[in-house]
RNA sequence: GGGCUCGUGGUGUAGCGGCCUAACAUGCCAGCCUGUCACGCUGGAGAUCGCCGGUUCGAAUCCGGUCGAGCCCGCCA
């Protein structure tokens, strides 16, 4: 019997119920107790005319106290119903009640859903927190999340299987979490920072069809969206093209989507596919909110030939940099005040600086650097961001392009949810792909995977897996291998990267070569992935897949922006649980045993020995 | 590693150089109450304002440091 599920049809019967006090009401004679389990609320009624035992326990029963309940269920006295309840219109008449565990008043209410409360201190308490009634459904929600994509996955065939948590570390990406080894001392295994080399291999075992929902770990700082340990789903395919993966996980999101929050829209059907250097231009991001529209647009059309007349303009225009701009609706009132404080967010993330454009209600532009451009520019500038009256152009203009983009891209994404032109409750899902094979590292002198070092390369440019030098091990960042695209595709959510994935490279002789471009000699590159090189050795069918990160999908499900409110015992931004109060002091024995020494934090050494 | 914000009875907030002997709401405790459901009424307890130091005649309030939490940059193939 829980706390949710009696209704006037169930009057007259006995029966037991248990569960938590969620609030008493004392008359003095008569006493309420609305019992409380994670199914629902049940009122308690204790009548000490009917019952005195009962009322001599219930007269001492506080919030929290854990209690059973022997009793009679009966409809309420007419007018006495309470419609908010799904149980409202009975209530248990009690005969017993055991108290089965007192409770200290807890240190938040538990009863309040919406009393707000610190997070460390819900993070201290995450067992009351999750007793409250937002923590609880949230959780609830992300499993049916987790639900809903292990039926899509059996139902087309997959095969869940697990993979080891103590793995080999491996370099690049993440910062790995070492375990030292204590049967082979002075050795560590690393924990994974997904399965990726593992689930290749199930492909190579003629897996055909795998996914997981897979614990990850990176040492590197927390955020929002990010964890120390977190869950992704992953899964790979045999036999497939870009496409074949894309259409399958399109698929299986929307069934996804559709099983756990029918009531929100997905925005387009299917997913836009922005091509890699389409979503930089246009949205400045690889993760675009498709929500709202505020595009990008290129500003060298409207400043026309020559000289702009503003010298930062000029400048950039002779390094071949860009100059770009974004109309913000409704902005063009903005204080002085408000548009420093814009700036300022530019200059965070890179800009030199921020120009503004600001168009009144009577639809004249004003702008700081009119004086310089000249009225004609202005007017151009304004006419091809296409804003209207009472619109704000800003504009960035600098001599990475890169720059521009991330500047804008974040301005747009920021003003965009400030204005409110992103709709709360539409899905609006992307994918966005071909990204570049490789970024150059400048420092270390090497092409760098921009998302998995395992990527395949379109077909069409395989060819520019070359180095100008010649050499494959001697990379230079003139190579034609900058130009390469990978086969490899992100899916975006309401501007959050959700997931990524590629088509891999299956042939060795392929991937040696883009390893080399990686900077790995063939020694390092056998010592570091000799597993699945070897592995490639014996039949790699071709192969690609994906991996989606379950915490963010389900905040986003939620409408939250912190992936700690979709788990239930999360990590601090110092990556402490407070609850536990782990990480803790190890025991001296424990490490002696491992061969290892602690000698204390890094910046605690006096230097030397 | 860096920038910004926050820290005041159990909880959430107010107070931002003297009017503070720190206010309000809620919770807690006690008493009364037989139809409430955020029950009501009466009374009561509960804080040296995160911690350390400084400025000042005087510090919750200003300054420095430190600890904790959050947001962000770096970092996150």
């Amino acid at each position: 019997m829980t706390c949710g599920q009696l209704r006037p049809e169930d009057a007259g019967r006995e029966v037991l119920i248990a569960g938590w006090v969620h609030r008493r009401r004392d008359y003095g004679g008569l006493i309420f107790i609305d019992l409380r389990d994670r199914y629902g609320l049940t009122q308690i009624v204790v009548n000490e005319a009917e019952s005195p035992d009962a009322t001599a326990v219930a007269d001492r029963v506080r919030n929290e106290f854990v209690l059973e309940i022997k009793g009679k269920v009966a409809r309420r006295l007419a007018g006495t119903e309470n419609p908010k309840l799904e149980t409202g219109a009975i209530e248990v008449q009690a005969q017993t009640v055991e108290i089965l565990n007192e409770a200290q008043t807890p240190p938040f209410y538990v009863n309040e859903p919406d009393a707000p409360v610190e997070e460390s201190l819900r993070l201290k308490y995450r067992y009351l927190d999750i007793r409250r009634r937002p923590m609880l459904e949230r959780l609830m929600l992300r499993s049916e999340l987790v639900h809903a994509v292990r039926e899509a996955h059996y139902r087309a065939g997959f095969v869940e299987v697990e993979t080891p948590i103590l793995l080999k570390s491996t370099p690049e990406g993440a910062r790995d979490f070492i375990v030292p080894s204590r049967l082979q001392p002075g050795m560590v295994y690393a924990l994974p920072q997904s399965p990726q080399q593992l689930k290749q291999l199930l492909m190579v075992a003629g897996m055909d069809r795998y996914f997981q929902i897979a614990r990850c770990f990176r040492d590197e700082d927390l955020r929002g969206d990010r964890q120390l340990e977190f869950t992704q789903l992953d899964l790979e395919m045999s036999f497939v093209t870009e496409q074949r993966v894309m259409d399958f996980v399109e698929a299986m999101i929307v069934e996804v989507s559709r099983a756990v929050v029918p009531d929100r829209p997905i925005q387009t059907l299917p997913f836009p596919r922005i091509d890699y250097h389409d979503a930089i231009e246009r949205f400045g991001s690889d993760k675009p909110d498709l929500r709202f529209g505020m595009e990008l647009v290129d500003l060298a059309g409207a400043l026309g030939e020559g000289s702009t007349g503003f010298r930062v303009f000029d400048e950039v225009r002779a390094v071949g940099g860009r100059i770009k701009a974004i109309a913000a609706p409704g902005m063009g009132n903005s204080s002085r005040s408000q548009i420093d404080e814009l700036a300022e967010f530019a200059r965070r993330h890179g800009s030199k600086g921020l120009a503004h454009i600001s168009v009144g209600a009577d639809g004249t532009a004003h702008s700081p650097i009119a004086k310089f451009l000249g009225e004609e520019r202005i007017a151009a500038v304004v006419s091809e961001a296409a804003a209207g009256p009472g619109d704000l152009i800003l504009v960035v203009a600098d001599a990475s392009r890169q720059v521009v983009a991330d500047v804008l891209g974040r301005l747009r994404q920021e003003l965009g949810l400030r204005l409110g032109l992103a709709d709360p409750n539409v899905l609006a899902y992307c994918w966005v792909f071909h990204f570049p094979m490789y970024q150059w590292d400048s420092e270390k002198r090497r092409w760098d995977a921009t998302h998995n070092p395992f990527s395949g390369v379109l077909p069409e440019d395989e060819k520019l897996l070359v180095t100008e030098s010649g050499d494959p091990y001697r990379p230079s960042r003139g190579d034609p291998a900058g130009r390469a695209r990978a086969m490899q595709y992100d899916i975006a959510l309401n501007g959050w990267e959700l997931g990524g994935g590629s088509v891999r490279i299956h042939r060795r002789e392929l991937l040696e070569r883009s390893f080399a471009l990686q900077g790995y000699s063939l020694d390092k590159m056998h010592q570091l992935f000799g597993g699945i090189l070897g592995a490639f050795d014996y039949g790699a069918p071709p192969h690609g897949g994906i991996a989606m990160g379950i915490d963010r999908w389900a905040a986003l499900f939620s409408h939250q922006t912190n992936i700690r409110e979709v788990m239930a015992f999360p990590k601090t931004q110092s990556g402490t649980d407070l609850m536990l109060e782990a990480p803790s002091q190890p025991d001296p024995e424990q490490y002696a045993e491992l061969g290892l020494r602690f000698e204390g934090a890094p910046s605690q050494q006096t230097g030397g020995q």
